[in-house]
DNA sequence: CGGTATTTTGAGTATCGTCAAGGCCAGTGG
DNA sequence: CCACTGGCCTTGACGATACTCAAAATACCG
């Protein structure tokens, strides 16, 4: 396994910062200093960042890729606890070591803060320190829509919540979503197996509700990767959703995006 | 249903505010400016303190006794995704309103904060900012611990792991965990509905689960709601946690709790 | 003591986990 | 170019588990 790519902060990446949505309404002076701070670290699909029970060498924020957050048990069994994509921040904790660990599940670009430093800047910028609550904030609701999906007693509607939480929070992260001829495709990031231990089930149970639903009418598998979404009120109903009505605005996004594209 | 009892907060209560191990590291000037904005409320097991959707008209802190977070989906299925206990802080928000509901499973005495003023405070202390932030980050901590058991594919796993949330989590909380002889009392807080509501599974599944884990003498149980802890070991193995050894502190946690209580 | 809510038990069916085998695809090396 | 290989996804069969519906037993409260 070659050794994992590390660099300074360069002009080429300067716009990285910014891109990320939390970063972007911070004071300039603010974002000079996180900067400064910030390295760029790459990492490969597999590639372990975090071990669980160890002190977080720093506090990173993806830019490219997903992670997974992983407990393992001690009969071997792994439960993936979030995924974290472009924008999120992770390593931040309470006291002691955190007690996830945190692994690229695809190739992977993340900012990396050294976490004195960092600290530091917290201390002094209650612009960073609200930056930061949010995206805490964040995750938590984020975490409460995975409780959610796993309360679903049918596999097949854990599978459909968890397409639904694509086309909603991962929405605007890469191309996982897109619109075309009215058509709504779904990128999945994460492989069978990765899925099975978010969902909290076994590969097969997974690929037999994948399944189901497309011969129920209301997904098209082109390939194991790539889903095709057709009928979305359908899905919803699956997986036990309140309203699909939630899910029009997201068509919208989606379609705005697209129009802003191209 | 009775009105809600709403009083401002008097010198029998400044003890609470005290008693929550969150405040009582604040400096005398801040919790002074908490007790000033705070109003102390007291609901009965049912009532709603907040419904999803709305904006939660205040900030508030569990004094006594246990509410639950939940989303209703449509066809009335209701998933709980977290339980709130003494010294937790609820009603945070990122930027909409919450998308959980928050109802009262026993009756409970909370206290309240006008949220402006509380946001005020917030910006005027660090302090305060860190404890919340700590507050949020163990919340988050606990909802990981949530989606480990409901990753557990047998319910007889998620019972036990429920149950050792309980002895480790929730040991501080209440009277709800005891040992006396040598024997792991507990108390639980919630009926087998909202049991089965966070578990994802079914009230019969729940309750099977309970008597298969006495079969296999893990535990006993004495009255639905009062369980007594046989095996440890057993019930870590059932939940398929990684190791018994982090339950051993526990143990003698309570054993100190019961010899400066009496 | 009665009345209600909660918990438990039972029987039948659907779903899932398990084990085993087969298929698809990409990369490798002849 | 093709066969081979390894990883991932899929399929099948069978036993274990959980859900559903219904009814009984128990606990709780006035």
């Amino acid at each position: 396994m070659p050794d994992q790519v590390v660099r300074p902060i360069s002009r080429g990446d300067q716009c990285a910062l910014q891109r990320l949505s939390h970063f972007s309404s911070l004071p300039n002076e603010t974002r000079d200093a996180l900067e400064d701070i910030c390295r760029v670290r790459s990492y490969s699909a597999g590639q372990t960042l975090i071990d669980a029970d160890e002190d977080a060498p720093y506090i990173g924020c993806v830019v490219q890729g997903f992670l997974r957050m992983q407990k393992t048990l001690h009969d071997g069994r792994q439960q993936i606890v979030g995924l974290l994509v472009e924008g999120d921040i992770f390593g931040l904790m309470l006291n002691g070591p955190m007690s996830v660990a945190i692994e690229a599940a695809t190739d992977a670009e993340i900012c990396t803060f050294h976490r004195p430093a960092f600290e530091a800047l917290l201390q002094r910028s209650t612009h960073l320190e609200q930056t930061i609550m949010l995206s805490v904030l964040n995750e938590l609701d984020r975490a409460r829509d995975w409780m959610m999906i796993l309360g679903s007693t049918r596999v097949r509607g854990r599978v459909a919540g968890f397409l639904l939480v694509l086309c909603t929070r991962f929405a605007k992260v890469d191309h996982l979503v897109t619109l075309r001829d009215d058509t709504l495709s779904l990128k999945i990031p994460i492989g069978r197996t990765d899925l099975a231990h978010l969902l909290g089930a076994r590969v097969e149970s997974i690929s037999r509700a994948f399944h189901a639903l497309a011969d129920k009418g209301c997904i098209a598998i082109k390939k194991p990767d790539l889903i095709e979404v057709i009928d979305l009120n359908a899905l919803a109903m699956e997986a036990g959703e309140e309203d699909a009505a939630k899910f029009a605005s997201v068509i919208e996004l989606i379609g705005s995006v697209r129009r802003r594209g191209r």
